[in-house]
DNA sequence: TTTT
DNA sequence: TTTT
């Protein structure tokens, strides 16, 4: 499957403590949310931030992954792909989620070994 | 403003006319929606189709670049950073919209010269 | 192996026929060429273009694709990662050789299935 | 310029004191050299590592930052250019350097504001 | 909800 | 809503 013409690049902090979620069939789910910060001086001269939070879904070797070394307020690397879906909501509404699905994480400002995955 | 902590790559096709918007101060906003197209085979060995679309956004130069050059059907390669935002809809209820800002946009198979944008 | 710390995206042309090599182990190495073309205004206004050559190589099934697929002329989009190696000329002294090691192509402006690798 | 068409990304740690110089033009070139850093398993199953060496060279704004934040064993992650030029050595033989052409940068593991530039 |  |  193509990750060149789908792909997305983050560098920030994890938001919450993952989620992991093993499913009927073995799978294993991991989910969490990283903001990136960016900042910038505004018309009048004061620093701002730009803060975006992205929704992440990792699957199989790196939900372990995260599991073991994805903490709340961690610096990652994470690349994956863009998607989207849609589900219905209590009220039958249609309603759509955009995340990253991660194929690939680092942990930056450790020392430990490369915890990225092929 | 760091596009290395927040970058969207993608390579697909262009899914509408460009809406092109003049706001009151003057700026020009182009938007459209772009599918990427991946190809695999499923469990029974036929070739499936995960097509994912996306919406994009882009201001300025580019929108004037997206104007002339970008047209539906067309295949085209850009970056960006990947945005949300909330509005409220018509009941009042919270509606959240993940677009990507393109600051680069590249038309592929074509013979024109680069309408990429720094 | 981590391809987040390391990576090279190029979009351009294949200048050559690439030159597949079988080892004595059986694996298989392609070899090629592309030029990535920026086009842009010298200071009198002439538009003016800065070519760059690039020496790629990929082995196994990419390798295999590339000898199917990609001819001299082509307009391929490819990842990989940028590796140097040293070697010793004729007159024994040291040479230094910088390769893109492909782990993904794409081609473009086709009609074909997705023929990326994983 | 486009950078979709020829771009580099690399994560890693600088290897030396960036050598900063000014041209008789007033313009400023930084140089230094980062390694990255992959870890993988041999066939014995025991862990080894491939550094890879690249030469980076960044020019004006870039160059600024890199002089005021960047040194010897800081992890960064930079973006830029692939490029290749040749020159006659002492004997007259042509020689070629690939070198990285930075156009963004960013300091990992700090608790500095974002030094990366646009 | 992170980080600066 | 594209493309194959």
């Amino acid at each position: 499957m193509s990750t060149l013409k789908n792909k997305v690049q983050l560098i920030g902090n994890v938001g919450n403590t993952p989620e992991i979620t093993t499913l009927e069939s073995g799978k294993r789910i991991a989910k969490f949310s990283i903001a990136t910060n960016a900042f910038y001086k505004n018309s009048k001269g004061e620093k701002e931030q730009d803060t975006q939070w992205h929704n992440i879904v990792a699957w199989g070797k790196i939900a372990d992954i995260i599991e073991k070394y994805v903490g709340k307020g961690k610096e990652v690397a994470l690349e994956g792909k863009l998607t989207s879906r849609s589900y219905e909501d209590k009220d039958g509404a249609k309603r759509y989620v955009t995340e990253v699905v991660a194929n690939e994480i680092l942990l930056l400002g450790t020392k430990d070994e490369d915890t990225s995955h092929d």
